[in-house]
DNA sequence: TCTGGGGTCCTAGGACCC
DNA sequence: TCTGGGGTCCTAGGACCC
């Protein structure tokens, strides 16, 4: 008997047109009836818009045109990420192995837990029924042997649909294919693969690995040419953290002031760097983002000496690299402006090291000014310091000793 | 069709060090 | 005085995802 060594065990789970939904269930008004979130550009479309061809991240304009009897919301953030929660718990409750994608999806390994759970099928079964009877939202899951194919799956199976490829059919699932719905083929890509005649996934693997190295780059070539084959051995990623925290806001057409500008600024710094201290995380690089009325974009980025989560140093940088980009913006016209810092490092202990002669406490302060700027002004005070640990040096937790600012 | 806001990863050149 | 290779970090841009 021939027994396979591989088994299609890593589901993909996608919530259907997820903030749409989230506002069909907490507004029955709005039930099977076509829905749009999101009125300068589309955020999520109900299933019901998206029979009139509405999609996400096309322009309201447009959308409200195909669609004129579609009702618009505004979107309701704090309403997703609960539900968000709600729905990753029981992820969490059916497998240990957990990789969250984004808000609204993830990837669950189920192998091993099939005597304790039963088969994939069954588990994703039963995943869908609790998501739907607990959070009220519809869930697709694609069951495959790699996080490429099962997440190709759930995109076929969409919407409330449950489908696995077993591993002997994967290449004749695959090959007939698109290559647009691979995971990381978009508009360019499909692009530049259809001006050679490659418009299937079987294209992709008859093309073979050193003509698309060659077309699209090192990184994107091998990749597409082990997705044709399904060589994906990518192991889920459980416990990703975060390498940056942004901010962003469109401006509109019409032109900005310096002053105007500078307000914006102020308030994209302060929201990146409270969510970085909430996190208790700090960042070394800070990048200004600039988009422009031909739609164009710039990036200017400075990395810091050290990590800082300081609202008042970050802001300092982002000030002078947005003076540097002041001829730009008078050329071009700036339509949106934005703050992104990243080489984010985690807040956990913080290593002092002070020599044994300080006069006047000068390197102690410094040290202080380097809690400080990591987890905000009332994360250490001098005296929480020197009772914690009056030696050479001392570890710190954040905000442990915070009582007097 | 005239485009929001949040991210990730890859590429490529230059500076700098050994 | 001229020459080499390898590695890391920084910066800017681009493609892609939801």
């Amino acid at each position: 008997m021939f027994v396979s060594l591989r088994e299609a065990t890593i589901l993909h789970a996608d919530l259907d047109a997820f903030f749409a939904s989230v506002e069909q269930r907490d507004d029955p008004r709005l039930r099977s009836r076509p829905v749009i979130v999101g009125g300068g550009v589309v955020m999520a479309a109900s299933y019901e818009a998206r029979a009139f061809g509405v999609r996400s991240a096309m322009g309201g304009a447009r959308a409200r045109r195909l669609c004129p009897q579609a009702i618009v919301v505004q979107p309701r953030f704090s309403a997703y990420v609960e539900a968000s929660r709600a729905v990753f718990e029981i992820f969490d409750e059916t497998s240990p192995i957990v990789e969250r994608v984004s808000i609204d999806e993830a990837f669950l390994d189920v192998r091993g837990l099939r005597r304790v759970a039963g088969s994939p099928v069954q588990i994703a079964t039963r995943l869908r029924r609790t998501v739907r009877e607990q959070v009220g939202l519809t869930l697709t899951v694609g069951i495959a042997t790699t996080k490429l194919l099962a997440k190709v799956v759930s995109g076929m199976a969409k919407p409330d649909g449950l489908l696995l490829v077993p591993p002997e059919r994967e290449l004749a699932f695959l090959h007939p294919l698109a290559v647009r719905r691979l995971w990381g083929v978009g508009a360019v890509t499909a692009g530049k693969l259809q001006a050679q005649g490659i418009v299937t996934v079987g294209d992709l693997a008859r093309a073979g690995e050193p003509a698309l190295i060659a077309l699209l780059g090192r990184a994107t070539g091998r990749y597409l040419h082990g997705a044709a084959y399904n060589l994906d051995v990518r192991p889920l990623r459980t416990n990703r953290r975060r390498g940056s925290v942004g901010s962003q806001r469109a401006l509109g057409l019409s032109p900005t002031t310096a002053d105007q500008r500078d307000t914006v600024l102020v308030a994209l710094v302060d929201r990146v760097t409270r969510r970085m201290r909430a996190g208790g995380q700090a960042g070394r690089t800070v990048v200004l983002r600039r988009r422009f009325a031909d739609f164009s974009r710039a990036t200017r980025s400075r990395t810091l000496p050290r990590a800082t989560a300081s609202t008042a140093r970050v802001l300092c940088t982002a000030r002078t690299l947005l003076a540097a980009a002041e001829p730009s913006i008078e050329r071009r016209g700036l339509t949106l402006l934005g703050v992104t810092v990243g080489g984010l490092e985690r807040g956990g202990p913080v290593q002092l090291e002070l020599p044994l002669d300080d006069p006047g406490g000068i390197a102690l302060d410094a040290a202080l000014d380097a809690v400080r700027d990591r987890f905000g002004p009332t994360a250490i005070t001098r005296a929480a310091l020197l009772n914690a640990e009056p030696a050479l040096s001392a570890w710190l937790q954040p905000g442990e000793a915070a009582e007097d600012p």
